[in-house]
DNA sequence: GCAAAACCATACGCTACCGTATGGAGGTGG
DNA sequence: CCACCTCCATACGGTAGCGTATGGTTTTGC
């Protein structure tokens, strides 16, 4: 079970390979220019080597796609429990959350990137994990702040709407958000002050 | 000053191709396959015809890209225009616009294919022209409804990334949203009252 | 009814990528 | 020290699309 994935040599150039060298690189292909930059022979030449190596640990380009998407999905879920868990109440966590978004841009490219190919059927499967996953915990959330199951659930929906319309806007206009660091402090007090406010317990 | 784009024949198969009769079948592709989809070859095994016909009328695929969106902008802006029209209540146009994406699904399917694609070249300035008119219009609503520029502007903004979002989870993950009619109706309904409760006039 | 213009078919070459086949190099254990 | 297993390079063939070139076929205008 050694599960290196990087062989050693750490440092040096000319090593050999391993199945994580290829996610790694496979990852920040993704970052930069989306599915379709996961491509084997692009990457064999970014990491200074050929498609044998490609072919040697993965079969297809799908599989390494795969196994890429796979990796992204568990880091990028340690990532989001750790920068949640350091606050306990739950409206501080829907605003950390949600001011994500706005804070870190060039971070969430992966994510922009996935969003985008959503309909790819390696990618499907991954986003459709993902997403459940964050609107329950939304509705959780909506759920300790007092709402009722069905008024929870739809408050959840709402917000993840907010931010995956955002996300979106971030992408392709950007000049339509708010470019002042002030402005988008207000914004985000805003629009979680109007994710919060009226329709109480029993709702739903 | 003919414009006709289409030449006569109607209905008769072997007839010559005008440049509309590209974007139109460009459209359709756009909707089912997305950007990429807009590809002379197939198309023009679709239409009956060959490349040749594509690059008489067109000196590129780009620009033939570029002619099929600028269709779709004024012809989708334009049924927007008259779909909102037959109401007057800043509110019941709210929620006319809104409505509109939990609704027809399949019909914007060219739209879904546009924001998928958003930083493409030739579909960015597209967009972006159709997201500020859209934003600065839903804007102009709220602030009918009574609030201050800087506020209606906000609550334009967040109403928009829902749309955007819920657009996006139509698309990628419609298992999370709510499958009945009259789920759907109420959670409209939620939507547009957090979306316009609190914060009147004189708040931005 | 015939020249000119508009339109289309075919053939070609080019790029970018996929995936396979095969012959190695380079470490590693007995 | 050599057989073996791991890993890589190269060469090949295939697909899908772009764009060009060139000659042919319709229309249209006069």
């Amino acid at each position: 079970m050694s599960e290196r994935g990087v062989s050693a040599h750490d440092g040096d150039s000319r090593r050999r390979l391993g199945k994580a060298d290829w996610t790694a690189a496979a990852l920040a292909a993704l970052a930069e220019g989306g599915v379709a930059a996961v491509a084997i022979e692009p990457l064999a030449a970014r990491l200074g080597t050929t498609k044998g190596s490609a072919y040697w640990h993965y079969p297809s380009r799908d599989a390494l796609l795969h196994a890429t998407l796979e990796r992204w999905e568990v880091e990028h879920t340690e990532a989001i429990i750790t920068m949640v868990g350091s606050e306990s109440d739950p409206a501080r966590r829907l605003r950390v959350l949600l001011g994500s978004v706005l804070e870190h841009a060039a971070e969430n490219q992966v994510e922009i990137a996935v969003l985008a190919d959503a309909d790819h059927p390696v990618v499907a499967p991954v986003l459709q994990r993902v997403t459940e996953r964050r609107v329950s915990y939304l509705a959780s959330l909506f759920a300790e702040l007092g709402y009722g199951r069905g008024e929870a659930r739809r408050r959840a929906l709402l917000a993840y709407a907010a931010y995956l319309g955002h996300a979106q806007l971030l992408r392709a206009t950007p000049e339509v958000l708010p470019a002042a660091r002030s402005t988008q402090r207000r914004y985000l007090d805003q629009t979680i002050r109007v994710l919060t406010q009226g329709g109480g317990p029993s709702t739903g």
